[in-house]
DNA sequence: CGGGCGATCTGGTCATACCACTTGACCACC
DNA sequence: GGTGGTCAAGTGGTATGACCAGATCGCCCG
């Protein structure tokens, strides 16, 4: 096993994973109280400036509602909840969340193309060779892990393209949910990744410049790896239920 | 003028919002090192677990680098930020950034129908039932504000029949940014939340259950308003740019 | 000249004290 | 009976000062 980096976990680190799995977890119902900074400190075993830290990082999520002077509750993180919270919904309880793994394949398969739209109508010739670039070096490449990289470097350059901020930040987020994965996603991604054709015809489109043509080329891309892990979420789904 | 609640900002919110600033409208640049943490709470009068307090919430949204030991810089917020800085970025030095109000305006176009077409197929008539009472209500005032909040639980319901979590962030994130400006918004949507008759369309549409009709009605109620604003941007920019 | 060591930066953590606010109970006073 | 006042207790808000731990860099010795 290859020496990996020691991961040192700050002491309010800690602490905001353990309220966030309370609350994500559901043991801590929405609107319920939590005990005080210094009962928290008392019980966790750590200084209350830390706790408080912890606490307001999950105010800043608005996962809690902090309120001087009163009861710091619960908020329902399933209507407040932003984006960042994704990977902690990805896999809850140590098991991964089907419907939330479908959500975002189905999320992908929404915004990818639009985003492509977009990319064309502002993108020009520059744009084209900057994507050829980068499928060259898709298609150099037979690394599952390298593959993926190069992909998400091509939608880097798309939703760049796109010159629409709310994608970027969109783009952002979902990048930092998934990059943690990569390696352990390589063998589900490879159909998608290993279709160098398909990003080659998404990128002469692109560089055409023709939405209607654009958004089918960017659903022949992503498509494919979609339904067939669709399908096998369905049989997890339906092997874990009865 | 109606009383309303007086708002206290505590101290490390001052410090967060003035660091975020800082960040945001480019006065410090991405990689560049921020004074240490007992500078910063000398310079700004405030206590270092203050200080601590907002940088921690910076690094949480994945807009500093604190490493222990070393010095605190700055990360590229367009390559990491996420969806919650959407309603910093779209005020910058007190004006509005019309790209970035340009890029909510087509996202909202590329996303709503999508997650409309998944509500079709997952809603049924429960669905329709309670999409009618909203738009009832919808059609039952005349008011700016309120009709925006029942296109808002609209959409709501729409998210939630689609049954996705990825939108559902989305969503959640979106409206934060949208609601405290909605008084403000008022004039400018009423183009959209007074179109009763097209939300009507989208409902049955959603119970009838095809994607594309769904699509296609979801588009009917958004496009509109989207065009003349997105013109209306148009003619901003290039008033303020020569 | 190169490697090692230590001074001195930085952030991380803690204990403690006190301030400010909310809540609710209690108690006059209409 | 309700109104408003008062107060104590509990909660979050802030500050201080001390010390721990990691990173950095320059000096000095081999």
């Amino acid at each position: 096993m290859p020496l990996q980096p020691v991961t040192r976990r700050s002491v309010p680190d800690e602490v905001f994973d353990q309220v966030l799995a309370e609350v994500v977890d559901g043991e801590i119902e929405a609107g319920e109280a939590l005990p005080s900074e210094r009962r928290l400190a008392e019980v966790l075993g750590v200084s209350r400036p830390a706790v408080r830290e912890a606490l307001q990082r999950m105010a800043q999520t608005r996962l809690l509602d902090v309120r001087h002077g009163g009861a710091t509750t619960v908020r329902d993180f399933r209507r407040f909840g932003g984006l960042d919270l994704l990977p902690r919904l990805l896999v809850r309880k140590g098991d991964l969340d089907t419907a939330v793994a479908r959500s975002i394949l189905e999320a992908r398969l929404v915004v990818g193309p639009g985003v492509a739209a977009l990319a064309a109508e502002r993108g020009g010739p520059a744009l084209e060779a900057l994507l050829t670039d980068t499928v060259d070096a898709l298609g150099a490449t037979d690394d599952g892990v390298e593959q993926q990289l190069h992909a998400l470097t091509f939608w880097d350059q798309v939703v760049d393209a796109a010159d629409s901020m709310v994608f970027r930040l969109m783009f952002n987020s979902l990048r930092a949910a998934y990059e943690p994965a990569l390696v352990a996603l390589a063998p589900l991604m490879a159909e998608e990744v290993g279709q160098v054709g398909a990003y080659r015809l998404l990128t002469s489109a692109i560089g055409a410049g023709d939405p209607e043509t654009v958004r089918a080329a960017a659903d022949r891309v992503l498509r494919p790896a979609t339904t067939s892990l669709l399908t096998a979420l369905a049989a997890l789904t339906s092997q874990e239920s009865p």
